[in-house]
DNA sequence: GGAATGGCAAGTGTATGCACTTTGTGCACG
DNA sequence: CGTGCACAAAGTGCATACACTTGCCATTCC
């Protein structure tokens, strides 16, 4: 349906003149972030259309930064682009799909390995600390504020490889997973079972036994993965709806 | 010195009109594959700058196309970019570069390690066979034709994973891997050495050893890791030679 | 009646122009 | 003689206009 409210507010807050008050980076980049938001937060489902006019309009530029941000959100994988014929969020098919989990798992798995090897002191420690504190939410049934701690444990857990390269290969494969789980919270007693595997991986990193962590990391993202087949294969016609 | 020869052939064969002829894909994905092709084989090298005008002039089209090409490339991380300030072909330090052959080393053990579990028996002989007849290479010290073997027998182990996300994670960290290590086969005795720890690996996945795959694959990378090393450190001022 | 063709509308691909940012150079001033 | 400012040149960022492609629909022909 293409909402045509201004909405810009991920943009700039005001009306006024846009030009010379650009706060972070160029359009372009502000856009490529905007949008790839609106895809992993999921308020743009798989399958909707990227129209040109409509983006260009929407964040008060014209077409051409319009064209940069698509190209660049397509090589991140997170929009399909076909010549002379528009751009959509993109769909995988299922295969994909479990490619990309088994991908994540892993990613995970070398994380939580070099982790176990390399984490500092001060990083073992803090990593502990926080998934001791995620207990509260996990007794309280807290599924947002669970899911935002979830997503700062793994974000360490990337980190703690000490390997900038690695580091971009798992949250870019992260990003594009995330609009097909972010519902696997809301699974009866996942929560729990979350925890209980955050437990292993933290246990075995700060033993520094690294065959165990990555064990346990590989184990608990198949675990996810199988979570989130189920709301990747509803039958979810992903078009009209804006969000959920 | 941003040498000014037309020097086209990339493109198109003759100085015809451009327009309603473009073979393949729009002129934006011509020229991705044309520079990220000059990148990665080395004829441009890493700090070289990109102008703007000079590439669409060179390629005899606007700078739109050419921007929409550059912020691609950024994106695969072929290049750099900094905004208002041009685009630069992609120089990686040297904490970097390591980090990014300890990845590779990572997903070269992950595609051995599946191969040698899912690889088809059509697979495993077509593997065995083309290494079998590359020895042929090494004995004659045909290094160029070797690396074109050798890229293939690298191919085979991504695909033989069959899984259409890591192979493309392989795939694009060898592209920013590639021009680093273009002069690893000049090395004295690295033809030998690389045939036999392939040897290893295509043992182990022949007999399905996925432990054995994974440790072959990921020592084998390690090495070239190394053998690399001695050129990315090397004085190389990079901007004036066009190909060595 | 159905299939093929022509034109229309929507939307993408590219060219071009202007504004703004950056950077280098020369001149004034301390 | 060194430091800082102003101005000019080069080059990027974005807007706009136009060309071309695609999909749809009506009309026409078999």
């Amino acid at each position: 349906m293409t909402l045509e409210r201004p909405d810009l507010s991920e943009v700039e807050a005001e009306p006024r003149r846009r030009r010379k008050l650009v706060r972070a980076g160029t359009m372009v980049d502000q856009m490529v972030r905007a949008i790839s938001d609106r895809i992993v937060t999921g308020i743009m489902r798989p399958g909707e259309k990227l129209d040109e006019v409509s983006l260009a309009n929407r964040y008060d530029v014209s077409r051409t930064p319009v064209r940069e941000a698509l190209r660049q959100l397509a090589a991140m994988g997170l929009v399909d682009r076909r010549p002379n014929r528009g751009a959509i969020v993109a769909v995988v098919k299922p295969d994909d799909l479990a490619s990309m989990f088994e991908s994540m798992a892993e990613l995970e798995a070398i994380c939580a390995r070099f982790s176990a090897q390399r984490m500092t002191a001060q990083e073992r420690r803090a990593l502990e600390i926080e998934h001791r504190a995620a207990a509260q939410l996990v007794a309280q049934r807290q599924e947002a504020d669970y899911e935002l701690f979830n997503s700062d444990f793994h974000t360490r857990l990337y980190r703690g490889a000490h390997s900038a390269h690695i580091y971009e290969l798992a949250t870019s494969t992260r990003s594009r997973l995330a609009p097909f789980r972010r519902a696997q919270f809301r699974l009866e007693g996942r929560l729990e079972k979350s925890w209980k595997e955050h437990d292993l991986i933290v246990d075995a990193i700060i033993r520094g036994d690294a065959q165990a962590a990555g064990d346990a990391a590989r184990n608990h993202v198949a675990l996810v993965s199988v979570a989130s087949a189920v709301f990747a294969t509803e039958p979810g016609d992903a078009e009209t709806s804006v969000d959920g």
